[in-house]
DNA sequence: AAAAAAT
């Protein structure tokens, strides 16, 4: 272990490696002559319905994307090479297929951006772009299945039948090897299984989820379908929900990449922005919308989108989700909408944590599902070197220059090795922001007062190195895959563990080391115990003033979320599992086998017997 | 107490 810490800093890897994004422009141009294009009377639709890969793709970058040009996709349709039947699903409903009379399939397919080649210069870190990803560590990350039937683990991405358009892709991405998340929850979700899976992003979870669904899209052969009667309204086949804006871009960007040249549509829409130009995205078809609640609500409410074709649904980051107050929206798009029911579509459910509320969501969005527990990639791994000091209010600034200016004395700064500043309030993150800046230090920063344009210029300049220091709340703190973030730096503690676990996750990802400081005060004396034991369990050095302040504040009802779900390494567990919850006489997972018998509509309308067993 | 998210 490196003995300072500036030392680690030094030697913390920077490369980005799995999930790196290149800054794709959301906005690929069409020129005006092109956009809301009319089905062109000659466009008839390939003869045969099947499967939309867009033929051969090796060394085939310009083919098949050279604009609207009618009967320019003659290489789509003959290849089936993946579908096992099942072009249809139940419901599909009449005209709504390939061959439907306007001709949506070939819709969209103007002119797709290469989502490879247009992202934030980043030339410092091509070099070792993926080099540096530690496997190994990937290796001791434990893995805990549970519920009926689980489809096995893979081990290559060779196993699994995504298909040859999906394959390319996630060659162009560099992926070599699955990681835990991607080994379980794939073959999972190929087998139409719904998914309650605890694990957090940068462990690969965003590819986890949309792997199976561009596949999935691409062997029912239904793509951007349209409904002749109702023009303007979209009808996207997936549903991925986030909790904020940049973490919707961010899904967005990582699936268009996955679904490039596949013909498979990815629209993303969220507040903040314009929303005439989503429109137009919508317009143009569909086929997995990136969406944050509440603007999805507003688009269902304008009934410019349908969710009566989904048939994947996920939902990322669940936890953060309801913690924030979306429950409700959440429950009206899933619930109270057109989206087919728990069974009829496949639901895929991420959560860091699976405290009760989740699992209640659990119960009411999926059916007959598998629980899913990957350890946490950065305590687990003792991938990120965790240093707690204690720092009075009145010194945090110095304290945080003295930091910065070892850094830049490392020679860490010229290397452009990002240092990302968590603070409490928005207030606070400007005046830090100013004061970085006039203090020499080239700081932005990001928070909900900003709006969305300088919010994303924010991560932009952050991440191109411009400004190699952001100050953020947390806006930033989950989901975000910043890559080459070197140093988190809590100059604020969080109230809530799970928070700081998000935090210095931006840290550490893709299986390479980082650093974390947090300043400590009487403060934060609440998450004391809990960050005590978090640190011990990661194999961390705990200050013995720590311990004596966690041991002071135990008894004093400091809140210990963790453990309370089976804890440990896990974010949670399947509760399925504990005895009492089938103490209300169902016995739905009994039978003496090791496996669950789920029976009895689970998935359905479960019995308020059942119900009552959770509290 | 603060943050985030639809206008």
């Amino acid at each position: 272990m490196p003995a300072t810490w500036s030392e680690s800093v030094e030697k913390a890897p920077t490369g980005g490696g799995v999930g790196a994004t290149s800054h794709a422009s959301r906005s690929t141009y069409v020129p005006p002559h092109l956009r809301n294009r009319p089905p062109s009377a000659s466009a008839d639709p390939p003869p045969s319905a099947t499967v939309s890969y867009a033929g051969t793709l090796a060394g085939n970058e310009s083919q098949g994307q050279g604009g609207p040009a009618v009967g320019g996709f003659q290489s789509y349709g003959s290849r089936n090479d993946l579908s096992g039947g099942g072009l249809s699903r139940g419901g599909g409903g009449g005209g709504s297929g390939w061959n439907n009379r306007n001709g949506g399939w070939d819709r969209g397919r103007e002119r797709e951006a290469n989502p490879f080649q247009n992202g934030v210069p980043e030339p410092e870190f091509a070099a070792q772009e993926n080099l540096g990803i530690n496997f190994d560590a990937y290796e001791d990350i434990p893995v805990e299945t549970s519920g009926k039937d689980v489809p096995p683990p893979v081990n290559t991405f060779a196993e699994i039948d995504l298909g040859d358009a999906l394959n390319m892709n996630i060659k162009r991405c560099k992926y070599v090897k699955p990681t835990p998340v991607q080994r379980h929850a794939i073959p999972i979700s190929l087998a139409g299984r719904d998914l309650m899976a605890c694990a957090q992003t940068g462990s690969g979870k965003t590819a986890a989820f949309c792997f199976p669904i561009i596949s999935g899209i691409l062997k029912s052969g239904q793509s951007a379908q349209r409904q002749p009667r109702m023009p303007r309204m979209a009808f996207p086949l997936a549903l991925i929900l986030s909790p904020t804006r940049e973490l919707s871009i961010q899904i967005h960007e990582e699936a268009r990449k996955f679904s490039y040249q596949t013909g498979v549509k990815v629209v993303v829409a969220y507040g903040g922005a314009p929303i005439n130009q989503q429109l137009r995205e919508l317009e143009r078809g569909v086929d997995i919308l990136v969406a944050t609640p509440g603007r999805l609500v507003d688009l269902l409410e304008r009934a410019r989108v349908s969710l009566q074709n989904i048939r994947y649904l996920a939902l990322d980051e669940a936890d953060r989700m309801l913690d924030m107050g979306f429950e409700p929206q959440i429950r009206r798009i899933v619930q109270q909408m057109d989206m087919p029911p728990p069974g009829v579509r496949q639901t895929l459910l991420f959560s860091a944590t699976f405290p009760k509320e989740i699992q209640r969501l659990a119960a009411d969005f999926l059916s007959n599902y598998i629980f899913l527990a990957v350890g946490r990639v950065g305590s687990s791994t003792e991938l990120i070197l965790q240093r707690i000091e204690y720092v009075l209010e009145t010194d945090k600034r110095s304290h945080l220059m003295d930091l910065l200016h070892a850094q830049r004395a490392n020679g860490v700064q010229a290397k452009q090795a990002l240092t990302l500043v968590f603070v409490e309030t928005k207030k606070g993150a400007d005046s830090l922001e100013h004061w970085l800046c006039i203090n020499g230090f080239p700081a932005t920063s990001i928070h909900g007062d900003r709006t969305q344009q300088e919010r994303e210029y924010a991560l932009r300049s952050f991440k191109s190195g411009k400004t190699p220091i952001l100050v953020a709340t947390d806006v930033a703190a989950r989901g975000l895959d910043i890559p080459h973030v070197a140093h988190v730096i809590n100059f604020d503690l969080p109230n809530d563990i799970d928070d700081y676990v998000h935090r210095i996750g931006r840290t550490g990802r893709a299986g390479k080391t980082g650093l974390a400081t947090a300043f400590f005060n009487d403060s934060n004396a609440s998450l004391a115990k809990s960050l005590a034991d978090l640190m011990q369990e990661s194999n961390q050095e705990v200050p013995a003033w720590l311990t004596r302040f966690a041991a002071r504040s135990s008894f004093g009802g400091g809140r210990n979320r963790r453990g309370q779900g089976g804890g440990g390494r896990f974010g949670g567990r399947d509760f399925r599992k504990d005895s009492s919850y089938n103490r209300g006489g169902m016995d739905m997972y009994g039978g003496g086998n090791s496996g669950y018998n789920q029976s009895g509509g689970y998935g359905g309308g479960y019995g308020s017997a059942v119900t009552s067993a959770w509290d």
